[in-house]
DNA sequence: ACATACCGTTGGTCGCACCAACGACACAAG
DNA sequence: CTTGTGTCGTTGGTGCGACCAACGGTATGT
C-alpha cells in the first residue's frame, strides 16, 4: 500500500500526517459536497454550542484566528446564514447570531459530521476508537 | 487547556488535527532551526534510503507531487547536498544522488527527526506509543 | 486625560497537497 | 520508419488551514 520510503514510513509523526491527510480529506469532500468548508462549520458549531458571541469569542471556540474568523463570517452573513450586528454595550464589538436557517443548515451539518467521524474510523473496532481517541487526547497542545 | 467549543471538541477527527498540528510544529520548529523543512528531509531520505534516483521515483519515495520534487531538488542542489545529472540510459530523466555533505546532512538530520518523535510522543508511555502507532498505521489511505 | 489593552478588518506569509499543460523523449504497433 | 501513447521534468497555478502585522476605533484603568 505504501510505497514510501522506510525512514519516513516508520516516523510517527508521518503516520500522524498521513491518517489526518485521510481524515481531512474526508471531511473536506463531506462538506465541500455540500458547499461549505472546515472553516464555515466550526464557526456555526460554536454558535450552536454557546448562542451569539462577539468575533473575539468565537476565534476561540471555533480556534481560528481573529482575521479568519472576519472572512468566515463576512461569507456566512452573505448567505443569510448569521447575522451581525453592533452590540450595542460595546461598539468594538459584533455580536454574530445563527439565523433560522443557518440552524437548521448546522442540524445538517452535524449528521454529515458524525458520518464523516465514521468513516475516518472505520478500520477501527469499537473498543479501538475508544482507546485511540483517549490517546490522541493526550497528544494535544 | 481547550475553549475549544464542545461540538467540536469532541470529533475524533478535531483530536487528530490538533495533535497533528502539534507534531507537525514541533517537527517544523526542529526542522527550521537547521534550515530546512519537510520535503528537504523527505527527500533526502528516500536518498538514503534508495540510493540515486530519478525525481519520479524520488516523488513517490517521498510521497511528492513530481512538481514539488522539481523545486525542492533545485533547492537542495544550489546547496550542494544532491547532484541532478541527465540519465545516460533515458534523457527524459534526471538521476538525483546524495553528494557527500548531503549525506553528513542528513545523519544530522535523522536525529533531529528522532528527537522530535520523542518530543511528540513524550505524553504517552513507552507502552502507550506501541499502541498508538499501531493504531495509526491501520488508519492509513 | 492619557496610556493601555482590546476589537474587527485588511492584507499578507508559510507549509503542504495537488492539478494542468507543455516540450522533450521513449517505445511499441503498424 | 513513422505514428501513436505515455512518461519525465518543468512551470505556474489552486486550495486549505494556520498564522502574523498593522491599522483605526473603542473601552477601561489610573
Amino acid at each position: 500500500m505504501e510505497d514510501v520510503t522506510p525512514r519516513l514510513a516508520v516516523l510517527p509523526t508521518w503516520l500522524l500526517g498521513r491518517a489526518d491527510d485521510r481524515a481531512h480529506r474526508i471531511l473536506v469532500d463531506a462538506l465541500s459536497e455540500h458547499g461549505f468548508r472546515g472553516y464555515h462549520y466550526r464557526v456555526l458549531a460554536t454558535l450552536g454550542d454557546g448562542g451569539p458571541a462577539s468575533q473575539s469569542v468565537l476565534g476561540r471556540g471555533a480556534g481560528l484566528d481573529r482575521s479568519d474568523v472576519a472572512t468566515t463570517v463576512d461569507d456566512l452573513q452573505s448567505r443569510g446564514l448569521v447575522a451581525r450586528t453592533p452590540d450595542p454595550g460595546d461598539r468594538r464589538r459584533n455580536v454574530v447570531a445563527l439565523t433560522p436557517s443557518g440552524r437548521r443548515l448546522l442540524a445538517r451539518l452535524d449528521a454529515v459530521l458524525a458520518q464523516a467521524q465514521d468513516a475516518v474510523l472505520a478500520p477501527l473496532t469499537p473498543a479501538e476508537r475508544t482507546r485511540f481517541v483517549a490517546l490522541l487526547a493526550r497528544l494535544q497542545p
